[in-house]
DNA sequence: CACTTTTATACCCCAAAGGGTATAAAATGA
DNA sequence: TCATTTTATACCCTTTGGGGTATAAAAGTG
């Protein structure tokens, strides 16, 4: 199933041992959106939110019910 | 697995038999936004996005390898 | 075929996303 | 406890997402 994506990445991010600034920079994002999307900022912009899961091997997708 | 947003977007609502102006209406969002969507744009509002999905019971998350 | 409906493209406009940065607050650890 | 690192808040600024709408192009339908 799908789990939140602020805990999601938050977590992933600890799990690297990476500071937000190390995630901003190696995602190729700012630093601002990284901390907003780890505070559960609903209005984030979509690719913006894939670049960051992009370094987790991970993307955003839509979960149905057949998935599960 | 996840597929296509745009791609689940539009035969969601060709099955619900509801053409994009019924949709944008009916997830509160506008109608160029709707076409947006469905025509692929990237950096496209989240919580735009789930609204839309809301009307399909689906939500947007996070896929992970585990998640298969 | 023409007629109707649906979808795509184009324009203006405003609110807000997000980058940068400076400062404050928390957390971590010696 | 104090010092250092990490995270959060606040501000300015530029860019752009998205709403509305008008027009053009496609796709259906008789």
């Amino acid at each position: 199933m799908s789990i939140s994506l602020s805990v999601f990445i938050k977590g992933k991010r600890k799990q690297l041992k990476l500071t937000q600034p190390d995630l901003a920079e190696r995602a190729g994002v700012g630093l601002r959106f990284v901390r907003e999307l780890e505070q559960g900022k609903e209005s984030v912009r979509m690719d913006k939110v894939n670049q960051v899961l992009a370094l987790f091997g991970s993307e955003l997708g839509v979960v149905t019910k057949q998935d599960v």
